[in-house]
DNA sequence: CAGGCATTAATTGTATACAATATGGGTTCG
DNA sequence: CGAACCCATATTGTATACAATTAATGCCTG
């Protein structure tokens, strides 16, 4: 996790490493992150620890339980639909507005992205890959220019992990190159109704790979389905 | 602000109790929150009133500068514009999912509550009356069933509560009940089309009575001004 | 031997003391 | 007279100590 340089770290930096971690699916949905286990991991006290947690679980990255600590959430099915529904809402849109901004650097920004995206997946690593396209979707409103959806969007990407993490059908092929290249054609010719489209069938696509039938996904113990 | 029982406040509560004070417009955008004043005022420590004012920062409601405190933010042009952009994406599908899933029950709600903004204007507490016809709106996200787009449009209604105090241009108009009655008339006869399209034209109508143009309004001091 | 109760350990929640930082006023020097 | 600097004060940031709560273990009893 190379966090071996002393400098003082704040709340900020120690929730994006764990945002990593749980993008990369290193850490999973249910796993406990306990207070004194974190401050010791990066060295700084638990007021620090306890500001990071919170912010995460703001963003429904975890979920803060009373008195039990602090937990990587595990979406349920209606969650997973609704934040699905809610990208479908926000990003076609958003992909429109994209492509009448997109520079010359944006598309050379969003190619390396790709790239790293395939490089990623060469050297096995399914995680970073994964975390990488959930930028990419982030990129594309940081291009739009648009801060209040592109912070929502952060927060629907990092639940998409999650519900990936939880209701993904084949873990080997996450084949999203295509579309995402398509998408990048699209912003260069600043052809917005077609970004639009593929953004929406892109959403769709990844929406129709998830199985969304199995109830009791998960290392749910039967202590956890006994509480609720 | 009726905090005189001596019960054990938490920092929900007091987050609520805040959130009501700027919805209704008693704390102004730029209003500063000075930690101790807070937690004199409600009988707490200053550790459960950072709890809070963090909470209200990750919503938008308030903003936090480093070592100077909290303050009630002041969304820029760019920012109000936003707002109603991301609400334009939202609010009239869920209006729309809404209508097709109403009880009588929802619409009994619905109905008190525009009574309850009614009554609120006629005691000129305009900015109670504001508070209810946000509500209102969030109501109906409820009513859709879509929470994770209840809670974003719980930042939104946020944001444009200040929005609104910054840029509305005739304080002491706000003729909205005829369109909240429309939408209420779309969801009890399950016109789900009707529902979508009025909720667009209601949020058009907002955003066409606000002032964009003005630059430098609120009490920007001139320090404020060259800080950033 | 099983079930429930009590005691104990582990963990989170809260308050407070202390450190770091920003603000404002007053003094001094140009 | 004005501007810049420095010190005093007010306010926020952080660590730590303590309280409250939960979970677990073992004991006692039926």
């Amino acid at each position: 996790m190379s966090n071996i340089t002393k400098e003082k770290l704040a709340a900020e930096d120690i929730a994006a490493q764990l945002t990593n971690a749980v993008h990369e699916h290193r850490l999973k949905p249910g796993a406990k992150l306990r207070e004194d286990e974190v401050s010791d991991v990066f060295g700084v006290s638990r007021t620090i620890v306890r500001q990071a947690l919170r912010a995460l679980a703001f963003e429904g990255l975890l979920t803060i339980e009373k008195n039990r600590g602090a937990f990587v959430s595990k979406p349920s099915l209606k969650e997973a639909h609704e934040v699905f529904q809610a990208r479908a809402l926000l990003e076609p849109s958003t992909a429109r507005s994209a492509a009448e901004r997109t520079t010359v650097d944006d598309i050379a920004l969003l190619e390396r992205h790709i790239k790293e995206e395939h490089e990623a997946l060469d050297r096995d690593q399914p995680g970073l890959a994964l975390k990488l396209s959930g930028d990419f979707h982030l990129e594309i409103a940081r291009i739009a220019d648009q801060q209040t959806i592109e912070q929502f969007l952060k927060q629907l990407v990092s639940r998409s992990s999650l519900v990936i993490a939880l209701y993904w059908k084949r873990r080997n092929a996450l084949c999203e190159s295509n579309a995402h290249h398509a998408l990048v054609d699209a912003l260069r010719s600043h052809d917005g109704s077609a970004a639009e489209a593929l953004m929406k069938g892109h959403l769709l696509d990844i929406y129709s790979q998830l199985d969304l039938r199995e109830c009791d996904k998960g290392a749910t113990s039967l202590k956890e389905a006994l509480r609720k």
